[in-house]
DNA sequence: GGTATTGTTAACTACCTAGTTAGTACATGG
DNA sequence: CCATGTACTAACTAGGTAGTTAACAATACC
């Protein structure tokens, strides 16, 4: 009884706005993948729609399962793509100079999605074991652990420290105050987006860093 | 004869572990607290499950909503209980001898589920202008902000660092591996929970301390 | 002892949501 | 141009979820 609701025809004289091409896999899957991480960086796996990610990617929502398999796969290739994104960049950057805490939030700017997208990582899926891309993130702190103590054996940096929970307290220092907006505005009265804000926490973090150093 | 399903009394000889009053107005609320608490640190508002908190609490859904309005409302009264219990400690604490971060760290073990509710807050909660018990916070952390330029008028503390990002630096060293446990297992291989890791964490947290009052 | 108030319960509803079905349009290559 | 696989869509479904109803039971109060 193939007569029952007959999907409608492309009607010859319609007139679509901007409806380029009609077929474009890889367009379509990337702005699955941008309109998820804006909405899982919102509200979380949690509180995420997936038909507002399908909305938002100006697809329907079965295209979501056709190319990721479910809601949580789409939030693991979403988290995926953005630490493989940033894990060049984190390789480049200087890890023991005196400008390092100052440098990494600058780097951070601009990149409250990212944060919040750890966040959401850490607490909804806080019980795993693995976590995505494990090796991955594993080697590139690692690697920052080593700088770090080539630095404390050339002196660069004070060897008194550990290494581990020094690298742990810088990203603390510079990840905080995303992470936490309202206790950040509740002690500064700004919030962390506020360029003031970055500029004096900027300058606090140079001279702190100096203070470590000494 | 009204003995539909009949309520059992506390028989004599019963031996309910602490099935005492059939009716416990205060106890429910509390019970239905202690589970919100519980069920929302664990899986913030958008997870938890009012069914779930209502199971925890040995009673049923309607009696949420019977002392509490809404799942929101409970939100919010768990979370102002857990500031309103926490306030009067904060104020006893030393915040400007060489062990206040170490101290600090030692108050927030077993607090896990406090820094998660702040969590919670700070993401799902982040848009709101107003933050629950707004004022006592804000007193309370001004006045730590207070206590740490006295300090540095004293000499005890140094004065080129701005007091509220020292403040709002000394939560973040404490309360981010709680806030990032993935990060921290990442990072050191331990979980924030460990003991070993809390010892560690201290030992560098003093050492931390030290160098930035030198 | 009667009655108003407050506490408690199971069952219900109206809506929402992740995931599916079943079908249509486009492309490709023979 | 026809056959076959790929991209795409609207409508549907099954189960969940916050919040409600309505009746009833313990207590307080007179």
């Amino acid at each position: 009884m193939p007569e029952t609701t007959a999907p409608k025809k492309p009607d010859a004289g319609a007139e679509e706005p901007d409806r380029s091409r009609l077929r474009d896999p890889e367009g379509t899957r990337k702005r699955i993948l941008a309109a998820a991480l804006q909405e899982f960086s919102a509200k979380g796996i949690d509180g995420a729609r997936v038909d507002a990610i399908a909305e938002r990617a100006g697809t329907n929502k079965r295209m979501l399962y056709y190319y990721f398999g479910s809601k949580d796969d789409l939030f693991r290739a979403v988290l995926r793509q953005r630490l493989a994104e940033r894990a060049p960049t984190a390789r480049e950057r200087d890890r023991t100079g005196p400008g390092r805490i100052a440098d990494l939030q600058d780097r951070l700017e601009g990149q409250m999605d990212y944060v919040r997208l750890l966040m959401w990582e850490g607490l909804e899926r806080g019980r795993r074991r693995r976590v995505e891309q494990e090796l991955l993130r594993q080697d590139s702190l690692t690697e920052w652990c080593d700088d770090v103590r080539e630095a404390q054996r050339r002196g660069d940096l004070p060897d008194d420290l550990d290494a581990e929970q020094l690298v742990l307290s810088e990203l603390a220092l510079v990840m905080f105050p995303f992470a936490f907006p309202q206790i950040t505005r509740l002690v500064t009265g700004k919030v962390p987006t506020d360029p003031t804000f970055k500029a004096e926490r900027r300058a606090f973090l140079e001279l702190l860093t100096a203070r470590l150093d000494s």
